[in-house]
DNA sequence: GGGACGATTCAATCTATCATGAACTGTCCG
DNA sequence: CGGACAGTTCATGATAGATTGAATCGTCCC
């Protein structure tokens, strides 16, 4: 109960609804641009935001010197559509902004983008991997599924290199697969042709191959 | 979005909270009754009352000199709800308080009691009535539904006293089935030996046959 | 009528919390 | 290294909003 009054105070502050609203979106967003929508100043906007950190309805992730913020649970998001439909005049839902995706492309060794993270997503869902505290561990099921692909991950595990990490895009701003996993899974589709690299350029383009290999490995329309 | 940041303001008080807490089971409280389980004067939980019902999260009743509050949609219920969630340790469900159950009862001419509410429920869930701003207007299923009981709706309509009022019944705290068709309704039930009066009380008690009949005719298990 | 009671209103406080400005830490990059 | 930038911390105001006491209104019931 007095848990409860923390947290609707916390969701009863205006500039902080603002950034919750914005969080909707399931992207993650640094603390200047969630302190733009927000309309505040970047020491209040910090304040605010450590305060629904440790209230548990956000978590950040540091990358350099940003940090960024994101719903510590769905539920979060859950809660705050449910008071979103209590406005009494339901204003059409706000335009959808275009927004230039970054649709298929690397980073560093690994694979990003939209199609990063719909991969990792996919693996997430269909239990290949499960995301600990955002560090991905592989299953079973999941060795199973990459060594069908033609990936040792045993081999994987016994290396220096970090076995896997969810690396955040900064375009998509969510999670995509890196880690020796995601090396050698975007060397894989290098080798297999499901993608080839555009010269000159990060961005990666899928091959007619590769659109019918991810539809039916992965079931991922792409 | 500045009738979201109203409305989240509007929760995010402790006293507001612990009423609106209070009504999540669905019935109706009188504002002292609110004053009490929010731990606050009475005065400022009238000004909080009136906020809630102005933002149309809640809806008042006036019975004579009390006046019974609750959520004026389920929605109120669930955002109420989702937040909960958010707490951290569900330190399980609050004990269920043992109520005395009035359970089948008269209230002046008409039946009250939990059979009463139910029973109302259950004519405006299968819309043989629809609540109009808490007064029940007849479908013409319902008209049908009414005739086959051997109750004539439209012979009701034509008399100077209300059709069909919604009561908000003390024990319950919710509503139920008054004016001239709760009236006649009762009369039918006794007649038809579905309810018998108890001497010296107010209260009903069910038959055999009536049980069986409301579960016939209105699947209600009594 | 008259007292008891539920509920509200109003003006006068009081207080929790948000915003602000200045200073500081840590990262990036030429 | 040194400047630019992201982010935070701290002490100091500023203020929206809650609380309180006194007064008022309406209903109930003897």
């Amino acid at each position: 109960m007095e848990q409860l009054e923390r947290i609707a105070s916390l969701i009863g502050d205006a500039s902080r609804m603002k950034m919750l609203w914005s969080l909707l979106d399931g992207r993650a967003y640094t603390a200047t641009e969630l302190s733009i929508v927000a309309d505040a100043s970047r020491q209040s906007t910090s304040m605010h935001l450590s305060k629904l950190v440790d209230a548990g309805l956000l978590k950040v992730n540091s990358q350099g010197r940003h940090k960024y913020y994101s719903f510590a649970r769905q539920e979060i998001a859950y809660a705050i559509e449910a008071m979103s439909v209590l406005m009494p005049p339901p204003t059409q839902v706000s335009p959808v902004k275009p927004q230039p995706i970054k649709y298929c492309r690397t980073c560093y060794d690994h694979m990003a983008g939209s199609i990063g993270v719909k991969l990792l997503d996919r693996l997430v869902e269909r239990h290949y991997l499960i995301l600990e505290d955002d560090t991905p561990a592989i299953t079973e099921t999941g060795k199973k599924f990459f060594h069908d692909l033609g990936i040792d991950t045993m081999e994987l595990l016994s290396l220096k290199r970090p076995f896997a990490r969810a690396c955040l895009d900064w375009s998509e701003r969510r999670f995509h697969l890196a880690g020796s996993l995601g090396n050698v899974l975007l060397k894989k589709l290098l080798e297999e042709d499901w993608v080839r690299r555009v010269a000159n350029s990060r961005a990666l383009v899928i091959t007619a191959k590769g659109k019918q290999c991810f539809l039916e490995v992965l079931g991922l329309a792409v």
